[in-house]
DNA sequence: AAAAATTTACCTGATTACGGGTATAAATAA
DNA sequence: TTATTTATACCCGTAATCAGGTAAATTTTT
């Protein structure tokens, strides 16, 4: 609570900026070593100052918030990144973490949540709006749910799909389950049209993405 | 802030649920309903109680943890779940958030945060610890480190995988990148040997665990 | 410029997968 | 008690996979 935490804003709304600004000016704990329009200005900005966190928008003209974040954290991996956005898509938010942002924050949050959420990430710690991790839960339980109803499969047919996975043939299974390998087949067979796949490709995929991998 | 947020507690061990109650019940704010030692138990003391927030141990006898909370949350959708454990992988934590859990926290957390993350939860919230979330970016975010160290798998080793995975042949691979089949077929043995994988089966599932199922 | 890695391509042969069926005992549901 | 679902088993034929090689052209690295 010594020093303040030094940050640089991007955002190409020359008004949005300015709320930026205010918004943050007055908090002595932090210190706003300069503003960018784009996404090459930030990183113009970056070789000259170096501030503890970056607080960028996503949607800028010449460079994807997404690309500059992606050359930020490998040029500079002590500046952590707090992305601004608009938007509230789980996808989206997934490929921000990958990219190495260390929180997600939306344009309509409060001041408070704001300040914190900069205070939290200086500190090293991460921030994704509440907003957020609710839309992310909600992409990741809907899936599951939507297709376990649509494809009933059996227990026999899930043990199969399991040992599948585990990388036995159809001879294999068979052995192990003290089965003929033509009841495998069957199975098998079945497994296909119920889930509409192709090959084991396909089911290996659809298992994995519905956690029937490992299931006894 | 007008009245108790009302909660039980799910862990196996006595002595850390004594603690936990302990910890908790000097807090004007929560509520101990109840305590269950294990998943069945649980169950049952939710045909009793109805609490806001369910705090729950993953790893107990007779049920995980997991499945506990996934009858919990088809049962009695009102009632919020936060898990509680030891282990912090990254891979888990996707699963309990497709269950359903609002929270995860780690058991070596401190009063503050576990009663931070109740309150959290209780309004509506989501609060996944610091530490979870860094491994959960970490591993978004490996894939490409981590498994390029064990597996290092060139360009067109990563594009023949992800057409594979999505129920491609290798003649319809072949066909597609202009290639002769018993290239692909190279390509195809070289992977098994890096990803030490004995089938398709065995590369699809790696691949997926590593997101390189849609890489281009 | 030399060494290493990548990408390309081929050969043989055994095994497995897959698509198209049919069919019967056993367990479950109506 | 029927009717339905589940689990079992079989046949045929084509296509694809997998294991075991070798090897040259190209690109990248040293």
């Amino acid at each position: 609570m010594d020093k303040p935490i030094r940050i640089v804003l991007a955002d190409d709304h020359q008004m949005f900026l300015d709320g930026l600004v205010t918004m943050l000016q007055r908090n002595r704990k932090i210190e706003i070593l300069g503003t960018a329009q784009s996404g090459k200005g930030l990183l113009q900005l970056l070789e000259e100052v170096q501030p503890h966190v970056v607080v960028t928008d996503l949607q800028m003209e010449d460079m994807s918030g997404l690309e500059a974040t992606k050359i930020i954290r490998s040029r500079y991996p002590k500046i952590k990144v707090l992305a601004l956005t608009m938007h509230n898509e789980a996808g989206f938010v997934r490929k921000l973490m990958e990219f190495g942002v260390s929180g997600y924050i939306l344009k309509n949050a409060g001041k408070q949540e704001l300040t914190g959420a900069i205070e939290k990430i200086a500190a090293g710690g991460t921030y994704f709006s509440d907003a957020v991790m609710q839309t992310m839960m909600e992409s990741l339980k809907n899936p599951s749910t939507k297709t376990n109803k649509n494809f009933p499969l059996t227990k026999r047919e899930r043990q199969i799909i399991s040992l599948i996975c585990q990388e036995n043939t159809t001879n294999e299974i068979a052995r192990e389950l003290n089965l003929s390998p033509l009841t495998i087949e069957t199975h098998r067979k079945n497994i296909f049209l119920k889930l509409k796949v192709k090959n084991i490709a396909g089911l290996v995929r659809f298992a994995i993405r519905n956690n029937l991998e490992d299931m006894p």
